[in-house]
DNA sequence: ATAGTAACCCGAAACGTTTCGGATGTCAAG
DNA sequence: CTTGACATCCGAAACGTTTCGGGTTACTAT
């Protein structure tokens, strides 16, 4: 049935020891005899066993990446960039990717649990940190490769390999625009709080007004679920009970798009009425009706760092910066009324 | 480091061989030695070793999945919905999932001999088929268990499990929803030929044309590439060439987005200057302006049924139908100017 | 002739699990 | 007292690979 080392032994006269080490590309084994063996793998058809070569070498080649996903609301646009820079680097480098979705819990811990212990993978890559995520100090107990999509939130040290986009500063900048085009009473829609980068937009937003020494006022700041419909019900509370609120800031794009609606079902104008703006710049952002001002993380460069980071940690070599801050860069369209007849 | 059936062994005082036996769940096992054995486990913290005993049971409880992609225009909505469906069965069966993504060609069947005589995986999950597609002889000739989301194009046979949905049906019933409300000069856009299930998306639109007695124009029939720049291209070129034209279906929701943007980049109104529809029914199609009449397909049980199918071909107890064609379903938005102004 | 060296090769063990084919002990029936 | 049946348990082999620690040969330098 499958072909092995012994088969092509065999046929080749030599060593299961010299066959292995020829197509292993070891330096003691004669280059004749090494072509000759190459060329009877090839007719064989030969396929390494993968899961032997784990087995005994204690390396699989293989990453794990658990999606966090809540309920029905699975991976989103954002995930699938992200799974693509991931897919792709890995694929490039010789990984392969075990991939499961699991909602935030105890069986979340079980897969992951299962994934390094059950020596399945090399290495693992965690995204959407949240407050007193369980996962990092576990991997860190196993003393399991891994990196992280995320920091930890504001007030947590964050003593692992990162990489994260600057918050902070591009929802700094959203809100400056808004203020800068004479907004004064800007709402805020924020993800869970559990979520850790949550802090992080908190404080861009504050930033912004405290430069332009306007107030902060609380009741203008409302938690979203990250999906369409978390924007749009808090959209529609904001708009129904603070009425000269003619800006809201939404902390992802899905949730921007349901701000859109609500405002749009109030009767009102995106951009020229209250202005929008999201954050990811996912493919979408362009083509929604309007498109929407939003801050563009570079996801699928995300995903292909952080693997690079893990195999560099993972075979010995971790770079010498571990943890990054990407910026973010701030995209204006109509739906902050920029090109608006405001 | 790792805790192994050894360290149990030593600890509870039973053999290797009764300690794996016993939770493996075996009868000839005490019923008071295996509480002892687990409880010993547990402290121990055991997990298996699925590298193991993957080699040693020629199992490895994983599932094989690769994406096909093109170029940049990786896993769009579609793959999402699909992957969640699959993985969430995947994981609920207690199967992990390997995943890559792959453009069609060399490096892609590379791929699938890696998994497969790798012994990576049980069984593979295959999407969207093409014409002459190597994959399922593949597979076929090493006799390794797979299914396969779409059958082979109308003209070629289909010998091996799948689950469809019914393009043939969906795409007439939209063409005839158009011809109903008095379209008699209508737009197809097609995916690309070498996709399989083009032509049952073709019949379809030849059968609602044949039915209604119109005549049929090779020249109102364009390819896109699936994306949504293909479908502005085909309905730029369409209205352009053919001002006639007063409806376009689109073979799937993200062309039919593009169809709706040049329509308005024309000048034109969606619904009541030009109606379109689209396959799919995404989540965004809902969200679309005007929201996008579309044929629903059930993308996740999709996902769900095929795994279903696959484990049940893998433990050698396959379902009695292997061969499923899934009703589609039109679904009527704004879009095609039902409730417009016509 | 001998020792040393380089080039090439190989046997055997090991990775952690499952499973085959018994082995052992106990007890009831004959 | 023997036999058979049953309930428990276990040794050893096997899955396919990598790697450690050599071994053999042929050549070079003494």
């Amino acid at each position: 049935m499958q072909i092995t080392l012994r088969d092509i032994a065999r046929k080749s006269g030599f060593s299961v020891t010299t066959v292995s080490r020829a197509l292993a590309g070891y330096q003691d084994v004669n280059e004749q005899t090494r072509q000759h063996i190459i060329e009877v793998a090839n007719i064989l058809g030969y396929q390494p066993n993968l899961l032997a070569r784990g087995l005994r070498s204690q390396r699989t080649q293989t990453l794990g990446l658990i999606i966090p996903t809540y309920d029905a609301g699975f991976p989103n646009e954002f995930f699938n960039q992200f799974l693509l820079g991931v897919g792709d680097t890995a694929w490039r480098n010789h990984y392969d990717l075990l991939v499961s979705a699991q909602v935030p819990g105890e069986e979340e811990m079980a897969a992951y649990r299962r994934m390094v212990k059950g020596l399945r993978v090399d290495g693992m890559i965690l995204a959407r940190t949240r407050k007193n995520d369980p996962r990092m100090p576990y991997l860190q107990s196993q003393g399991h490769p891994f990196v992280v999509n995320g920091r930890n939130a504001p007030d947590e040290p964050s003593d692992f390999p990162y990489v994260d986009v600057d918050s902070r500063m591009g929802i700094r900048a959203a809100t400056a625009h808004f203020i800068a085009l004479g907004h004064e009473h800007i709402g805020l829609v924020l993800p869970p709080p559990e979520i850790a980068y949550t802090g992080y937009r908190l404080q861009g937003y504050q930033d912004a007004l405290r430069e332009a020494r306007l107030p902060l006022r609380d009741e203008y700041i409302l938690y979203g679920d990250l999906q369409r419909s978390g924007g749009y019900q808090a959209g529609l509370a904001l708009l129904s009970r603070y009425p000269q609120i003619s800006a809201i800031v939404a902390c992802n794009d899905l949730m921007a798009f349901g701000v859109m609606a609500a405002i749009q079902e109030r009767g009102l104008e995106v951009g020229s009425d209250v202005a929008v703006s999201g954050f990811d710049d996912l493919p979408a952002a362009e083509y929604a009706m309007p498109p929407l001002t939003t801050v563009r993380q570079p996801i699928y460069e995300i995903g292909q760092r952080l693997v690079e980071m893990l195999i560099g940690i993972i075979v010995g070599k971790p770079p010498e910066e571990t943890q990054i801050v990407l910026p973010s860069r701030l995209i204006v369209r109509a739906s902050s009324g920029f090109n608006g007849r405001r």
